[in-house]
DNA sequence: TTAATCACTTAGAACTAGCTTG
DNA sequence: CAAGCTAGTTCTAAGTGATTAA
């Protein structure tokens, strides 16, 4: 009953590939033809990192046909003005009809260089955590794991329904249960603020200028208390250990309010009724150059408006920054602006004032300006410490009246309150706008949201505010739109805020509540990837996907004008690759530009449906999903639950994996340091599913050659230990076998003498050091210092340690060291080094499996700290080893709820 | 519908503070 | 006792998804 009908169906046509809205049997059938009998593999594995080399090159084609086509069409999107002059046809913000042609698009800018640049890190052997045993591609076990979690998932559901039939009104949720409060009280929107109205033109709204601070006027109804259920107070039962009192909130001003322990608020649309705050921080104005530092064209120093100079800083600044500063489109972006300021600015000058035409971005030196900008900060840093506590408690001082504001009378603390400093924009990825300048934010551009009794914060003199508006159903005290994009920009409460707090507990219950359903979701959707309506196969196949893989929404993006990124309803030809019988290999950029690459076997039936999505005659560039959105399918989501999206299921799906590698973890009287590392490690399979990733440093390999050199060192001087016991007693070679004294087959002669080397260098700076300062002690107190002839003496040490290694070399022996060598003694150094080389192998393994996987955004977002608290009481390890400070600020309400329980499940 | 707007969460990189450690 | 690192914090870009407007 899809009623993508004609209508939609010619146009989309028209632009892109589109898949027949029905699919019949006979190609159904179609789609087994091509399988090989070659045994599918389980699903549920998955192989990380397979092929990388070839595929990566993503704009080659077979046709060689652009990857990235564009929509042609009028350059679409542009907002408003454009719209009605050219090309009557709004062509839908979708790329979806994505059309093809206009490929030789080729040259018209230097973003062609999307492969060289940015293409992250290699992945070649990307992290493998246990790296220990099986040769099993990492993501296998992780995978292996995750089936059986699934199971367990489906079997909890059920039983929770059958518990809950049981007996209705109580529900199992800890504290006062959120979510099946059921009809969902939807938060009722509310509608534009005084910058409403505005349109986006080039991206950016234009003023209304209808400003005044009118507006507002909520529709403040909300389905009236909606009849609430029965279920009085949420007897948490599993956690029976709350007070139940009620907050014991004395009013107590500044104690933190308990909000987990009050009951529930009926109408959540409203955020607060009072709210009193300062506005916001603008930052310090520009600073010009000292007359004698200069940015430089061709050789000459330039003179400009200050306007203009301050846009050169903004370059000259950051050159140390590369990867911006190196990229064309960069380069571009910036020239362009910086061209335009110096038109409008009076232009360039050189010393004798005569005009300098500024054309070629080659010719512009500024590394003067970007030297005194590092003599700054060198300077500042090399400031006494008095200096700069004087410093940093004035701008605590400047700061202070921001920092708070007051929500519903309580004292809050405010998250971002200063106002974005211009710079240049630094867009992520292949974002075509990177490098353009981001303006400096008046105070007209600003609208100010706080409570109707409550004094206005006073614009800096002689400016006023763009709007001033009262809508307590908005949470942002602040906000402006960014010139660059026309992006929102709110300033809001911080992370501990009771606000978010709320909103974070609401989200991880909601992410509970989908426990209740999944089976019957996974059933629905298993069922329906046989569905013949295309859309609804379509959309089983991207709720297979999302549940399984992790993977986002992937709402549509307006390909003109930012990074090409893409998500499950998004992706493209191009990013799935089908390896029969069933190994789907994705390989695409996500948010942030970060690549998603996995090789996952699936069930038959999705290989043949993604198989069906992509046939002929779709080709690179054409939607895989065509016929869903991601609206289409969180309305489906919805009907299964209130407040049921895409995104839950990563929250739910992260949450849910952490408390079963948790649960499986054998712990118990492990020493503390292990548990922490095992609870890391749980915390890494999140991440990875998750696909968290952090750059790898520059530096990364480097590091683990130098730790690579400390373990062979390690293991020399265990060898040397150990043939220092042959020479006590040489009738070791008999007992403890030739083998006991052979040299670890990695530490080849060559190396052994690099190191031997290194080992002398090391001693003589060592002595040299210690002379020079000795000396200086002796200086100090007054004394001469000692000639140096004693430095000579000193050094001959090193002499003698040279000698013998040569002899060791030589001979083959080592000569016992230490005075009264035995074997016991040696013996014990052996095991010390053993000891020492252990450690020091799981950090390399650690740090070799971790570099390019991040664990905080997973801790901070998706895995239901709760899991976290209870852990940490079971196992008696402080939270503290867990959380941060900040985290536990934000997670307070998770700790205290929970209190010493140790039996609170996800 | 579909497109546009708006609010809020999620994300990695840049920056910083505090801690070895050489 | 600075250098060098790491862990923690700040910054702001880039997503999601609800609502509204046309």
């Amino acid at each position: 009953m899809r009623s993508d009908s004609s209508d939609d169906d010619f146009l989309l046509a028209r632009a892109s590939h589109l898949s027949a809205p029905t699919i019949s049997p006979s190609t159904d059938r179609e789609m087994d033809k091509s399988a090989s009998k070659a045994r599918p593999v389980p699903a549920g594995i998955s192989i990380r990192n397979g092929p990388v080399g070839d595929r990566m090159d993503v704009d080659s084609t077979p046709n060689g046909a652009k990857r990235k086509s564009r929509s042609s069409v009028g350059q679409a999107v542009k907002y408003k003005e454009e719209s009605d002059s050219d090309d009557g046809a709004p062509l839908a913000k979708r790329p979806r009809p994505n059309q093809k042609k206009a490929q030789p698009d080729s040259d018209d800018e230097p973003v062609a260089r999307r492969n060289g640049t940015k293409l992250p890190p290699s992945y070649k052997e990307t992290a493998t955590l246990e790296s220990s045993d099986d040769d099993q591609p990492l993501g296998t076990k992780l995978a292996q794991r995750k089936a059986d979690i699934e199971k367990a998932a489906v079997k909890e559901a059920k039983a929770l329904r059958a518990d809950a039939k049981a007996k209705k009104a109580t529900p199992k949720k800890a504290i006062k249960d959120e979510s099946d409060d059921e009809p969902l009280a939807k938060p009722k929107k509310r509608q534009s603020n005084g910058v409403s109205s505005a349109k986006k033109t080039n991206g950016v709204k234009q003023e209304p200028e209808s400003d005044s601070d009118a507006p507002i006027a909520r529709k403040a109804k909300k389905a009236a208390p909606a009849p609430k259920k029965g279920k009085a107070a949420p007897a948490s039962k599993a956690k029976a250990v709350k007070d139940e009192s009620k907050d014991n909130s004395e009013g107590e001003e500044e104690e933190e309010y308990r909000w987990w322990d009050a009951p529930k608020k009926e109408d959540d649309s409203i955020k607060w009724n009072t709210l009193e705050h300062n506005g916001v921080l603008f930052p310090p104005p520009y600073e010009p150059l000292p007359k004698n530092v200069k940015l430089y064209y061709d050789g000459q120093a330039v003179n400009m408006h200050v306007d203009a100079e301050e846009v050169a800083t903004f370059f000259g600044s950051m050159l140390h920054s590369t990867l911006n500063v190196e990229n064309p489109v960069f380069q571009k972006n910036f020239f362009n602006d910086f061209k335009d300021i110096l038109k409008k600015t009076g232009g360039a000058k050189d010393a004798n004032g005569k005009a300098i035409d500024i054309k070629d971005f080659k010719k512009l030196d500024f590394t003067k300006i970007f030297e005194h900008y590092k003599a700054l900060s060198d300077a500042k840093k090399a400031r006494p410490a008095a200096e700069k506590k004087a410093e940093k408690a004035e701008r605590d001082k400047v700061e202070a009246p921001y920092m708070f504001c007051k929500w519903d009378g309580r004292k809050e603390k405010v998250g971002n309150f200063r106002v974005e400093p211009p710079g240049l924009f630094r867009g992520r990825g292949e974002h075509p706008k990177t490098g353009t300048v981001k303006k400096r934010v008046m105070p007209e551009q600003v609208t100010i949201n706080i409570g109707k009794g409550a004094k206005v914060p006073a614009p800096p003199a002689g400016h006023k505010w763009k709007a001033v508006q009262h809508d307590n159903k908005a949470t942002w005290l602040a906000m402006w739109q960014e010139n660059v994009n026309g992006n929102y920009k709110y300033v809001m409460l911080a992370a501990n805020s009771t606000v978010k707090g709320q909103a974070d507990f609401k989200k991880f219950e909601k992410a509970r509540e989908l426990k209740k359903h999944i089976d019957r979701i996974r059933a629905d959707y298993t069922r329906e990837l046989k569905s013949e309506v295309m859309a609804d196969r379509q959309r089983a196949t991207a709720m297979y996907l999302i549940d399984r893989f992790a993977l986002r929404a992937g709402n549509e993006k307006d390909t003109e004008n930012e990074a090409e990124t893409v998500g499950c309803c998004s992706l493209k030809y191009e990013h799935v690759t089908l390896k029969e019988p069933n190994i789907v290999v994705f390989d695409f950029l996500g948010k942030d530009s970060i690549r998603f690459y996995n090789e996952f076997p699936v069930e038959r039936q999705v290989f043949k449906n993604l198989k069906m999505f992509k046939k002929a005659p779709k080709e690179d560039g054409d939607d895989i999903f065509d016929r869903l959105t991601t609206s289409q399918l969180n309305k489906h989501l919805s009907s299964y639950m209130p407040g049921l999206t895409a995104k839950v299921f990563r929250t739910y799906n992260a949450s849910w994996t952490m408390s079963h590698l948790l649960q499986k973890l054998k712990v118990d009287d492990r020493p503390m340091s292990e548990k922490i590392k095992l609870y890391n490690d749980c915390n890494r399979e999140v991440a990875i599913l998750c696909n968290h990733k952090r750059t790898v440093g520059t530096g990364h390999e480097a590091q683990m050659e130098k730790l690579g050199d400390r373990l062979k060192g390690l293991k020399y001087q265990k060898w040397r230990t150990r043939m220092m016991m042959l020479d006590v007693d040489p009738k070791l070679k008999k007992k403890k076998g030739a083998e006991f004294f052979e040299l670890d087959p990695e530490l080849d002669q060559a190396w052994i003498e690099k190191h031997q080397a290194f080992l002398v260098e090391e001693l003589k700076t060592k002595i040299e050091k210690k002379f020079e300062k000795d000396n200086e002690k002796l200086a100090a107190e007054g004394k001469t210092a000692m000639p140096a002839k004693e430095l000579k003496e000193r050094l001959k040490a090193v002499g003698e340690l040279e000698a013998k290694f040569k002899k060791e070399n030589k001979t083959k022996k080592v000569e016992a060291e230490g005075k009264g060598p035995t074997v016991e003694k040696l013996t014990t150094a052996v095991d010390k080094l053993d000891e020492r080389i252990k450690t020091l192998e799981i950090q390399c393994a650690d740090r070799e499996g971790n570099k390019d996987v991040a664990l905080g955004t997973s801790k901070i977002n998706y895995i239901d700290p709760r899991l976290t608290v209870v852990f940490s009481n079971k196992f008696k390890v402080p939270i503290e080893k867990f959380f941060s400070k900040t985290l536990r600020d934000k997670f307070t309400w998770a700790i205290q709820s929970v209190g010493d329980d140790d039996t609170w499940e996800f």
